[in-house]
Order: structure tokens, then C-alpha cells, then sequence
DNA sequence: TCATGAATAGTCAATACTGACTAATCAGTA
DNA sequence: TACTGATTAGTCAGTATTGACTATTCATGA
């Protein structure tokens, strides 16, 4: 229910149209979310059914009419709900990068390693990335500060493997 | 593509039929991969199709026949390549529970905080399951350390977040 | 003024994934 | 032996997600 939960706090600002949320997800929230653009009409429309969200046709200009989605007083119930429960709960990540490392053993160890490198310098990249973001409103900025430091422990850890590796290569 | 990694790699030991295949994923692998039965099944059935895998009847005793799945020659190719994608390459995490912090101050600090003390304490439990997880084969191994590392990192954030919380609220 | 490309706003068919179900066999036991 | 619950093996209908597409408006500059 993450999505939803986006979804619902940031109409809780004011009311947006489809694009607008998808603008802003995209262009302030792409490193945390990924909402493709038929994901949030299809959730649009489902939590206008289930009386989370209401619309109506807004005309602006000339522009082709369109649907303004606002939430509801139920809507901001099962906000509350869904922020507490998500506040209180850890999912368990899973890293899809990590199912190359049960099989490492198939590669020689010297290409293993120079692979990790290239990793390694992937995660680098991100990181650099993350540390020159500008600033975001509010909690926004909480998640880019936890990003860096998740990038900043994969890298350690990635440079403990690598070296362990290379050690073993030595040894053989 | 990482589950096609994965079922390819586990083909390769031996040929399987698919509830061996998520019955070994289930119980050895639960914590880094969610793999459900359908999907499994569909995954087999596309890699067969594709030509990564083929597959003959198998009977045991009085049991209903089964696929018997082995890795194809074109499928050993594709492993490899995979492999050597996923190792080279670093996709970035996507925390499901980091969308609740863009919208914590929704709630009131002490609310907050203590919200965030039981999300503590769900990361220290899976923590403490990585840590007396049994030995497991070859690489699976790594992943369990990886887990480790990362949920030690987790932790320290947390900390360092709530003792923050603390501090604005004493200061209030 | 009238192409041209970018921005706006959304839809749709196809793919991927899952919960819930079926159905057979086996192991234990009353 | 006949019943019960666990295990094995898989299917299917419904839900979720996505890539690719449509269609309008706006800005611009030749």
C-alpha cells in the first residue's frame, strides 16, 4: 500500500490532477518510487471507487477538460492508518543485485572481482548523485539522507568483498 | 531478470522439476528472493519456450508424472551473461518503508518517535534471524552477510533519526 | 501563418504476478 | 481398512503493471 499511501498524502496538500502527481513523483521522488504513469491512473481510479479520493472536471483554458482528484474525509482516515502502520514496520529488502552473488563462485575469482569493481563504481555514481541533490521539501530530504547512508554501507561492504576476493586470489 | 538468473543457476546443478525448484527457493532463499508458486511456473514456462530450458516427463513411482526441467546449451549462454550483468551492475533500492518518512511530520513528533522505536525493534528481530540463520551452501552465504551488514546499517540509522526526533522534542 | 517539436493528459492491449483452488498420493492411526 | 491430515504438483481466474500509442495544446521561429 505504499503507493496509496503516496498518493493520498501528497492530494492531502491540495487537489491534483493525474499528471501532476505523476510530475512531481517523477521529477522530486524518482530515486525512492516508481510510478509508471498507467500504475497511478490505475490507482487513481481505484481509490476513487473504494471513496478515498473524489474528482471532479476541472476546464483550465482551452486545455481538454480533466479530472481533479481531491481526498476524502475516509480517504484521510486510512491516510493516517496506513502512515502509522508504515512508520512502525520494516519490510525486508531484497536486493535483486544480490542473486549474481550465490553464483560468483561459477566466474574465476580475478573476473568476480573485477566485476564487483564495476559495481562498485555504479554504486559510487549514485552516491555522488544523492550527496549533489538539491534540497527537498520537508521529509523528502529525510529519504535522501537515508539513501546516502545506505549507499555509503554498500560501498563498504562491496570494498570488504572485493578485497576479501583478491586476497584469496594471492593465496591460490 | 534476476529470477531467471536465479531458476537458470539452480538448473544447472541438476535437472529439477519445479516444486523441487520452489521448495529450495522457499526454504534456503526466502530472505533475498519472493518467488511464488505461478510465478515459477511461469517463469519455467517461458524459459522453455525461449530455449533456455528443457524439460521431459518424469515418473516416480506411483506419483503423477512431472516436468523434469535441465538447462539448455542457449540457456547456459544466457546464465552466464546474466550473471555477468547482474555482478557488473548496481540497481538502485527502492525502501517501500521510506515513503512514510516524507510525510512524518504529519504526525506529532512523540508520535513519530514512537513509531519509528517499533520499527526498530522489527529490524532488530530480522537482524537476529540473519545472525542465527544455519550455515547455508556456497554463495547463499554471502547474500546472508550482505543481509547482516545492511540491516547493522539500518539500525544505526534509526538511531541516529529517532535520537534526533528526541532532541527536537526536548528542545520544543 | 504555419510547420515543428515539446509539453500535457490520458488510454489500451499485452504482460506479469498472485490468491485461491484442485487433485493425487502418502503416512499415521484407530 | 478406512479416515485424517500433511505433502506433492500444478492450474486458473482475477489483479497489477507496463510499453506503446493517441490526441490535444502550446511555444518558436522561418
Amino acid at each position: 500500500m505504499e503507493r496509496e499511501l503516496l498518493l493520498l498524502g501528497l492530494l492531502r496538500a491540495h487537489g491534483m490532477h493525474g499528471y501532476q502527481l505523476l510530475e512531481f513523483v517523477d521529477t522530486q521522488m524518482a530515486f525512492c518510487v516508481d510510478l509508471k504513469k498507467p500504475t497511478a491512473y490505475f490507482l487513481l481510479d481505484k481509490m476513487a471507487a473504494a471513496g478515498w479520493i473524489s474528482f471532479e472536471q476541472g476546464q483550465e483554458g482551452n486545455r481538454p477538460p480533466r479530472r481533479v482528484y481531491h481526498i476524502t474525509p475516509e480517504g484521510e482516515v486510512v491516510f493516517q492508518r496506513l502512515l502509522r502502520e508504515n512508520l512502525a514496520s520494516y519490510a525486508p529488502t531484497r536486493f535483486a543485485t544480490d542473486i549474481g552473488l550465490a553464483f560468483a563462485d561459477v566466474l574465476s575469482k580475478p573476473e568476480s572481482a573485477h566485476l564487483l569493481e564495476q559495481r562498485r563504481i555504479a554504486v559510487q555514481e549514485q552516491l555522488t548523485a544523492a550527496q549533489n541533490a538539491p534540497p527537498h521539501p520537508g521529509g523528502v530530504q529525510l529519504i535522501i539522507e537515508h539513501q546516502i547512508h545506505h549507499l555509503m554501507s554498500e560501498l563498504q561492504w562491496l570494498n570488504d568483498v572485493i578485497k576479501r576476493m583478491q586476497i584469496q586470489i594471492a593465496g591460490s
